[in-house]
DNA sequence: TGTACATCAGTGAACGCGCGTTCACTGATGTAC
DNA sequence: TGTACATCAGTGAACGCGCGTTCACTGATGTAC
């Protein structure tokens, strides 16, 4: 990775020691206040103290900025994953702390993008980056195969899936794609809660939401499949007779 | 509802018949293209072949015309919806038939976000009305309590539900936000492929995620639940220790 | 049926805005000899 | 140890862009009498 923020270090007072970092922070802080179109390479500069034209020392340009609060956010988002699995309290039954574990890590997910829906959003933007190269997208180590082995959070993810299927609790053949059945529920829930037709749910209702939600895609890894639905061979998934 | 396009009558060649109408449409082709971003009003008139300052008859300004694009986009969803449900084939079993219906739903709005990606962001967009009033968001009928009466694939799906609980696919007691957690898992998938980091996604294993997505949510909703998990009063939805 | 007039629906030029980015530059630093 | 010089990291002014919006206006329409 070539972001290396997080050592601001560097002997202050010289021509500025770590503005690159310090991009960053001021960068960050903005996605966090209004999002990720929020990020505008002209008040980072001025954020900090400097002229527009001294960022172009250090990025490529507003994209590369806003590329790297991107991995700031994603990096967030995993860190508070981290903890809410990790404060799952010990259960007996390895099976009840695969299940429960898997549970935490849904809300602890929701609760990140609600605590701070900039970075959140700001972990789910498109930088356009110089040369037209539409990114990667290689989420933070998630690679289109399922995640890489460099972060925590999706390896958490994944081991958890995994424990479910050894403690018996999980169907081997509910595991296909359970990650990303996992992830759209929480991520949904997110963006409707956060910017769309749940923006005025009542706070009061919030938690109870959030907690069926992740209650019903916990079950439903867990239930053993039926075979009644599912679309087969004459009703694929695009789209319906016009 | 205030937009009354559809019917783009009116005699051609006058004043211009039906500004407003023909203004919603190249609105509604512009976020078709490239999404709501580029909803914008002088490209609106320009390719109505007006004046920029025509629009200011119709449309109290952008936003205006941003928020009849963002109700067009939502009737297309809901209509695509409906004959995705419409299209599901008769099922003996009544318990049978309210499950596929679901899973055909849940297919269908997938299809529709991956076959106008424009249109469906332009749906979850914000347009910022004057005034500074932040939109009701009265999402298309769909109040914060419920579904409203007005919109029918709303209807649809809360029907749906109630039919799964009718034939006892669905225990009573997993009725309540059962709508929520469907709608978050398609609106999530839909996202993640959409903009997010499943965009790339080989498109041979797309139906599958979808397929399981589905097939997921809806065991979820149909299964009994188990009392391990949840998070209970010493463990909020909010933040983790930190 | 003809005319005066209010109203409606459009024009065209201009505004300010803030952005990203580029240009030619300058001042501080470290290094070869 | 001292000096010439390359390099690095900033400055400041300016650019073009396209947007949303406003202004004073004009031309077409329908209506009262």
């Amino acid at each position: 990775m070539a972001t290396t923020h997080g050592t601001t270090s560097g002997k202050a007072g010289y021509h500025h020691g770590d503005l690159r970092n310090a991009l960053i922070a001021a960068a960050v802080d903005l996605a966090t206040e209004g999002g990720p179109e929020k990020v505008v390479l002209r008040e980072a500069a001025r954020r900090v103290g400097v002229s527009p034209t001294a960022a172009y020392r250090h990025f490529e340009g507003q994209g590369d900025l806003l590329h790297a609060v991107k991995i700031h956010g994603q990096l967030a988002l995993v860190e508070w994953m981290e903890r809410a699995s990790a404060a799952v309290p010990r259960c007996e039954d390895p099976g009840d702390a695969a299940e429960s574990r898997i549970a935490a890590m849904g809300r602890g997910y929701v609760g990140f993008a609600l605590a701070e829906p900039g970075l959140y959003r700001a972990a789910f933007c498109n930088p356009k980056l110089p040369g037209g190269s539409d990114e990667d997208e290689e989420w933070a180590g998630l690679t289109p195969a399922g995640p890489g082995p460099e972060f925590g959070a999706f390896v958490l993810l994944t081991a958890a899936l995994d424990a479910l299927v050894a403690t018996g609790r999980m169907p081997e053949s509910n595991r296909a794609a359970a990650e990303v059945a996992a992830w759209s529920a929480v991520h949904g829930l997110s963006m409707l809660i956060l910017d769309g037709p749940l923006k005025r749910l009542p706070l009061e209702e919030r938690d109870a939401v959030i907690d069926r939600t992740v209650a019903t895609i916990t079950a439903g890894l867990t239930a053993p499949r039926s075979a009644v639905h599912g679309s087969g061979p004459d009703a694929p998934a695009g789209a319906p007779a016009e």
